[in-house]
DNA sequence: GAGTATGTTATATG
DNA sequence: GCATATAACATACT
C-alpha cells in the first residue's frame, strides 16, 4: 500500500533538495552523503520486499526505507504540515515532496547500490505475498522453535508483523507455539494460503481493519475480546517475545505443550 | 509512575 | 557455530 502511494507521488520526479530533520533515522549513511547522492537523481521505481521499501533512482543509487514500528511516508505539497514527528524530507521538482514521519524512529533509511546486495547482506528472506507454497514449507518445517516466532524471522520469509502471524494462526487454528517442525505439512499449505490472504485483504483496506470481513480476528484483537468464530473469548499470552492473541478454543495447544505443563 | 505498543538486532544462554 | 530467548532501542499514551 505504501509502495504504491510512492509510486503515484513520486515516480518519475527529480529531487532538487534532501533535508535530515532527525538523523536518528539514518542507517549506516550520513545526512550529507544521502543527500549528495539523492540530488538531481529522478525516480525510476519503487520495489518492496517484505516491509522494506526500495525506490530506486535512474542513474543508479536506491534509497532503503524501513518504516519500524511507527514510520510513514506522505506525498505532499512542499512546505505542508507533516506533524512533529517529521524526519525526513525529500524535495521534487514539481513543488511536492516525500515526507517521512516517525514517533519512535525504529525505522530506518538508507542507500544502496543493488537490491540483491542489500538482501544478501541483512538475509532477507523471500516476500510472504511472493514465496511458494512448496519453499513455504521447506522454509518454516526447518525451523523447531515456536510457529510464531518462525512466521516473525524476517530471515525465513520477509514481511509478516505480529499482527499479521496471530491472524493468519487464528485462521488456520494452529497454537502460536507449536513447533514449526511438528507441524503436518497441509496444515502448513493451508497456512501459507491463509496468510497471504491475510496480507492481501490488510493492503486492501488500506489497514483500515474496521472494513475487514467480519471473520477476521484483527477486528477484535484484544484481550478478552470476542472469537470471531464465536468460541468464546480471546486470551493474551507471550509469544517470541511479542504479545500475541488468540482464541484458546479454536487454537488448541499442542499435546507437546501440554506436557510441559503438567 | 507503571505498563504497553504494529520491528529489528545485539547479546545472552544452553 | 547453531537455535532460541531476551533486552534494548525512543516516545507517546492509557
Amino acid at each position: 500500500m505504501v509502495r504504491r502511494r510512492l509510486v503515484s507521488g513520486c515516480m518519475g520526479k527529480r529531487i532538487v533538495k534532501t533535508s535530515v530533520l532527525d538523523d536518528g533515522i539514518l542507517d549506516r549513511v550520513s545526512a550529507s552523503r544521502l543527500a549528495k547522492v539523492l540530488k538531481g537523481r529522478r525516480v525510476r521505481s519503487v520495489e518492496r520486499i517484505g516491509k522494506q521499501l526500495f525506490v530506486e533512482m535512474d542513474g543508479g543509487g536506491i534509497l532503503t526505507i524501513h518504516l519500524g514500528l511507527t514510520g510513514d511516508v506522505e506525498c505532499l505539497e512542499t512546505g505542508a504540515k507533516n506533524g512533529r514527528w517529521a524526519r525526513l524530507s525529500l524535495q521534487f521538482d514539481d513543488a511536492t515532496e516525500l515526507a517521512y514521519s516517525d514517533l519512535r524512529k525504529f525505522g530506518a533509511i538508507g542507500i544502496t547500490d543493488s537490491i540483491e546486495a542489500f538482501v544478501a547482506d541483512r538475509k532477507l528472506g523471500p516476500d510472504a505475498l511472493m514465496i511458494t507454497e512448496d519453499d513455504f514449507v521447506a522454509r518454516v518445517s526447518a525451523h523447531r522453535k515456536g510457529i510464531k516466532a518462525v512466521l516473525l524471522d524476517q530471515h525465513v520469509l520477509a514481511g509478516v508483523g505480529n499482527l499479521y502471524a496471530d491472524e493468519a494462526l487464528f485462521q488456520a487454528r494452529i497454537h502460536p507455539l507449536a513447533p514449526a517442525s511438528g507441524i503436518q505439512s497441509r496444515r502448513l499449505r493451508v497456512l501459507h494460503r491463509l496468510l497471504q490472504e491475510a496480507l492481501s485483504a490488510s493492503i486492501a483496506v488500506e489497514t483500515d481493519f474496521e472494513r475487514l470481513p467480519s471473520g477476521y480476528l484483527l477486528r477484535a484483537r484484544r484481550k478478552g475480546g470476542p472469537c470471531p468464530r464465536g468460541n468464546g473469548y480471546l486470551v493474551s499470552i507471550v509469544a517470541a517475545g511479542r504479545t500475541t492473541i488468540l482464541c484458546p478454543r479454536c487454537q488448541r495447544s499442542p499435546r507437546s505443550l501440554e506436557e510441559k505443563v503438567h
